[in-house]
RNA sequence: GGCGCUAUCGUCUAGGGGUUAGGACGUGAGAUUCUCAAUCUUAAAACACGGGUUCGAUUCCCGUUAGCGCUACCA
């Protein structure tokens, strides 16, 4: 592998939303270009116009960036390289398969014109009949090639009476074969191949649509493609892309095919598992860099065989496309989880806290209204819960500890009722309101510490007995953040004129009835 | 039916002709903190099966089985 020559590319269909399947597949192709100092390509194949749609494409182009994979030639990539050919104008370009098709017609004629592809008027209903003598004799279901050889004047004939024909590659004997950088070196046989139509037949009048195998071949050469790393869905196709490269002489390249991913069912991955599209992820609050360390993992092993977490260019110095599995991996939300608490912790405060606002929707004022000191106080909320959570949208229910005091609630809830049935409780309590009742100002942990250490030694309760009962006087739970930690926070946010009451109205609010 | 790909703890993987088969997630136990979180320690947990080759195979070869993919004038 040379420096620099390398050129790989991405090439999704905008038929849906860019799900961790494919994402994966960018990934590696990133990474592999990345660490080879090579070239990304995205290309956007939209040839099927009925499932294809602009904003698919557009959206794929946005998670794309959200993950951090960026490519060097493609449809919409700004840059000075780009900004001239636009959406294609380039020497690479179009990049969009819709804008290719005379580039495939002037490649279907060259082919026919040198005789390595032919006219075939075989009807729907007598390639059927074929396949299903061929499957009844326990033989591979392949087209006999009967169009192959017709008569330079038989073919005239059928041309001027106007039969429909689509266009077939001739196959020669030889096996094909390629070779895969996870697999290794794979042959098949040519008669298990044979001829493949390359230009479908005209509909109503339409010429004849090319058909995808041939497409991205032609594509994939053209734009000069060293290393086709694809999902492993494709590896059969594989052989009669070979077939196409040598009749037009172009050099194969080599190939990686990427082995599926699995539900927990261990059949493919799809939305009956939950959450697969990256827009998904992104909503429920996983960090990009948790999603790519992960489906980074997903099918490759280190070398080192410990390491687990890298960050983006750490990825880049680690990964080699020839540790990567040949064998299917199930996806695991709960090792997805872990490594997106590990980010959510490395996480720079203010990052976390600018994307978790949006988690908080009626809690919070809006973003736009926002003040400074709301935004700081905001930072260490975050902080101080966001270890507790998988994903931020849990986030918001979390810190119900702060935001979301209800004394009602809180009494009846079921364990609290036990703690709060004991006389230590309240005798705790009352103690508790007598304090906060003489003080004015807002409280601080110090202060919050004091009355503690007097409670206890006026009524020798200490301990969990002590602890419990104030924390569900403030908090609605038994069990929380720390006291330091959480009485700054209470006050501050009630100064702030958000909707948190103080550390004096919750305690009235819940001893008083 | 044909062709192809795959097979190490529940999951992701490391390893490789002789190893106590290693790590991570998850799970169990314990420690710690005023915390349903976090952290730390610790335990249980795997080479699909059958034949070869070999002094020796989980590792190499061949089968079987299972899973998956392709088998389209879909992409």
């Amino acid at each position: 592998m040379e420096n620099g020559k390398i050129r790989v590319r991405f090439a999704p269909s905008p038929t849906g939303l860019l799900h961790v399947g494919n994402a994966r597949t960018a990934l590696y192709n990133w990474l592999f270009a990345r660490r080879h100092g090579g070239t990304l390509i995205l290309r956007i194949e939209d040839t099927d116009e009925e499932r294809s749609e602009e904003r698919y494409a557009s959206q794929l182009m946005r998670d794309l960036r959200w993950l951090g994979l960026n490519w060097d030639e493609g449809p919409g990539e700004p840059g000075a390289a780009n900004e001239e050919n636009g959406a294609g104008r380039g020497e690479h370009g179009p990049y969009r398969q819709s804008e290719r098709l005379e580039i495939y017609e002037k490649c279907t004629q060259q082919l026919l014109t040198e005789g390595k592809a032919y006219r075939c008027f075989c009807s729907a209903a007598e390639l059927e009949a074929e396949r299903k003598l061929y499957a009844s004799r326990n033989m591979p279901q392949v087209y006999s090639g009967r169009c192959r050889d017709l008569s330079g004047r038989l073919m005239q004939k059928n041309i001027d009476a106007g039969l429909p024909f689509a266009v077939r590659l001739k196959i020669g004997e030889e096996p094909l074969k390629f070779h895969d950088l996870v697999r290794g070196d794979v042959e098949f046989p040519a008669e298990a191949v044979s001829d493949p139509i390359l230009v479908r037949s005209r509909r109503h009048g339409k010429p004849g649509v090319p058909v995808y195998n041939y497409v991205v071949t032609v594509d994939d050469a053209l734009m000069e493609i060293t290393h086709v790393i694809r999902g492993d869905d494709h590896i059969s196709n594989t052989p009669k892309q070979v077939a196409i490269y040598r009749a037009f002489g172009w050099k194969v390249p080599e190939f990686a095919h990427l082995s599926t991913i699995l539900g927990s069912d261990r059949e493919r991955l799809s939305k009956r598992h939950g959450a697969t599209s990256i827009a998904s992820f992104r909503e429920m609050g996983y960090l990009p860099e948790a999603l790519v360390n992960y489906l980074a993992l997903l099918g490759w092993g280190a070398e080192d065989g410990k390491s687990e977490t890298f960050t983006l260019p750490e990825l880049v110095q680690a990964f080699e496309l020839e540790r990567v599995t040949a064998s299917p991996a199930v996806f695991d939300f709960d090792k997805l989880n872990w490594l997106n608490r590990h980010s959510l912790k490395s996480c720079p405060p203010a990052r976390l806290a600018s994307i978790a606002w949006g988690y908080f929707g009626g809690l919070l004022p809006d973003k736009s209204t926002v003040t400074n000191a709301m935004l700081i106080w905001f930072v260490r909320v975050v902080h101080l819960f966001a270890p507790a959570v998988d994903h931020l949208d849990q986030l918001a229910a979390k810190c119900l500890f702060i935001f979301g005091f209800d004394p009602d609630h809180a009494r009846h809830k079921d364990d609290n009722a036990l703690i709060l049935a004991e006389d230590s409780a309240r005798i705790v309590l009352a103690e508790l309101a007598t304090h906060t009742r003489a003080h004015l100002d807002a409280v601080t942990p110090e202060i919050f510490k004091m009355w503690l250490d007097d409670i206890k030694s006026a009524t020798g309760i200490h301990g969990k007995d002590l602890f419990h009962p104030v924390r569900i006087a403030l908090t609605g739970s038994h069990a929380g953040p720390e006291f330091d930690k959480l009485i700054p926070l209470i006050e501050e946010g009630a100064a702030l004129g958000l909707k948190i009451p103080s550390v004096r109205d919750r305690v009235d609010r819940f001893v008083g009835v």
